[in-house]
DNA sequence: ATGGAAAACGGAACAACGTTCCGATACGTC
DNA sequence: GACGTATCGGAACGTTGTTCCGTTTTCCAT
């Protein structure tokens, strides 16, 4: 069994990153988040050894969450209408976690924990969902959930300086008529 | 006049930084650069203030560059082809120029006068090509230039571990496509 | 309960970054 | 040719992520 020392510092850095990366987003400093914990770097280090295991570690339940409400869209809604409702989701995800979606789909090492996992889990849930939307015809196929899925975190960026949120959802449903276009049953 | 070793510091620099550029990406480190050059730190803060101030030097041609197709592309192509071509030739400029893409649209202040060059020439040239796509009824209307080519280039910037350099030209299609679905003459 | 080995701690230290400061230098003018 | 000033180079500052190490805490064996 752990340290009863060791397993507090790893709550409380657990609760610091959480409550830092709602606030100030992901790229926040080491410092910070060790500070509000009320412990050392040294400390932070020898739990979370690589960033990304602590950003695992803080958003591993949300993206467990939202790879839940794919099955569950998928059972509730005609396919086009569920991919349109997960994406939309998603896109307030990333909108929300600053930082996080550029980090997921970066390709920074950093964060190769984190987006393991994501691939692992929520992606494969937003491919059923298009295979799903091939399949009734609504869309194209061929795509692939982790590329599309990078897209839309991509699109799903805010700007820093622009306080215009629904840029990245006009963006994102362009994309989407672009699924669309390519569906077997309209043309090409 | 400017002093003679001056003028040699500020071409040196250029020179430099568009080496480093090119074959580290913009976010080289300005030592890198000031080495390069043989000059010091100081002397390259003097001539550039603004670490956007060198970027906008060293780009500025190839934007002008850009601009130019887009209405020479307006005058030899139909409105939706042209459209695509100038966005793929944009995918592959941002593609080949490391960071440069995602500095542009990032909104960080530190390369707001490039983008604001950018966003007073190659965006305007743009915007003509949409109101002939739209005008010709093969694309929908009332997209914004500056708000499309910024998610063309979130979408084209590469993963730094993926090697897959068609993913951009994949999505920016399924995009492009988004465009044709809301055309006038399709439906909705 | 208590000693002592081992795990874990905090904070200083290191390297690299963008940026600024300042004494030294070199240029152009008179 | 000498003087004034623009310019220079490199050290210095503040902030990153990460590592090191002397000190403290925990927990098990006695």
């Amino acid at each position: 069994m752990p340290r009863a020392d060791a397993q507090r510092n790893v709550d409380a850095l657990l609760a610091a990153a959480k409550e830092e990366f709602t606030t100030h987003g992901v790229d926040v400093g080491v410092r910070a988040i060790a500070a509000r914990a009320g412990v050392g770097t040294a400390t932070l280090y020898r739990h979370f050894p690589l960033r990304s295991d602590l950003i695992v570690a803080v958003f591993r339940r949300e993206i467990d969450d939202i790879t839940a409400l794919a099955d569950q869209l998928a059972q509730t809604q005609e396919p086009d209408e569920a991919i349109r409702q997960w994406v939309q989701r998603y896109t307030e995800f990333v909108a929300t976690k600053h930082g996080l979606g550029a980090a997921l789909h970066s390709g920074d090492p950093a964060y190769s924990g984190l987006r393991e996992y994501f691939e692992s889990n929520a992606a494969p849930a937003l491919q059923r969902l298009l295979d799903a939307a091939a399949d009734a015809r609504v869309m194209r196929g061929g795509v692939d959930a982790i590329e599309l899925i990078g897209a839309v975190a991509n699109l799903s960026v805010p700007l820093p300086g622009s306080s215009d949120t629904a840029r990245a959802g006009r963006m994102v449903e362009l994309l989407l008529d672009g699924l669309r276009y390519g569906a077997p049953a309209a043309r090409l």
